[in-house]
DNA sequence: TATTGTTATACTCTATAACTATA
DNA sequence: TATAGTTATAGAGTATAACAATA
């Protein structure tokens, strides 16, 4: 749904490039049997030990989106949950060995996706893109604009 | 749910800038009651006589969403569907003057949240960033890598 | 009382299929 | 037969609410 381009449409050229670039990640993950945020938990999960909660804000998603991410990890026999020693409530994501292989082996799709893309360009024309984009990502369009969020009926009660 | 940087994280960068400015655009919009998509087919509309399906091609959408934009767009008075002339199978999506004066004011805003985004960028990484941008939208990042469509089941037969 | 993880489910969005009327 | 527009609805994705165990 691109928007018009009387001047310079950005919305457009995020949109576009950004969709473009989420296909060609899901498919070369999909190749491995992994989606974008199997691959962003596995990782997260390789670097320290963390609860779910934990790897849930650092990939941005909700801890119930989070609950079917490490499902289909499990599932894959590449993490499993184990009880945190210090709070029995929470769970530790620990990669198994398939796990880590897998992830190393997911590293290198996702870089190599990037660099397809990026060496397209001219290369000070690449730098200065990652620059500015990184410029607005932490500043002008660091935060989004908070919708307002629809009412929702309450769930039926267990009888 | 970003993905992780070891190398320059693209993905992340495009994702969440165009995640954002689409916050801010959708809310700058809705202060006079349109979303995007309204706002794209108003403009488009304004171009020529265009058919719905015309529209729909223009602004990337299904010929079913399309008629709920345009059921809003009549529902707000800014559009009409008016009989083609040459083909009675088809509608011409007229704008109208209402509609004129919204559309002008809203292309009015649509570019002052890109300028207000761009100008937050030293002029030179500014020109960079768009070239470099529509490079990617020209290039490598023109088309997506279609999905592999789900099955669907036959709908329920009307009786 | 608050929090972690879970289940169930409400909602939104989008697109497919079937349908009607034309071509 | 094919196409423009419509309606109904399937399905994916996601987030909210309630819940159980624990803090």
């Amino acid at each position: 749904m691109a928007p018009t381009r009387t001047e310079t449409d950005l919305s457009f050229l995020l949109d576009h490039t950004g969709h473009v670039l989420r296909t060609r990640m899901a498919a070369a993950l999909a190749e491995i049997g992994l989606t974008a945020r199997m691959h962003c938990v596995l990782v997260h999960a390789l670097e320290e030990e963390r609860t779910q909660i934990q790897l849930a804000e650092l990939g941005d998603m909700d801890k119930t989106t989070m609950v079917v991410t490490v499902d289909a990890l499990e599932e894959a026999g590449l993490a499993e949950r184990r009880p945190s020693g210090t709070d029995r409530r929470a769970r530790i994501i620990a990669v198994t060995e398939k796990g880590a292989e897998v992830a190393r082996r997911s590293q290198e799709i996702v870089d190599g996706v990037h660099r397809a893309a990026l060496e397209t360009l001219p290369e000070d024309e690449r730098e200065v893109l990652v620059r500015a984009l990184n410029r607005l990502v932490t500043g002008h369009l660091a935060t989004p604009v908070e919708a307002p969020q629809p009412v929702r009926r309450a769930r039926q009660r267990k009888k």
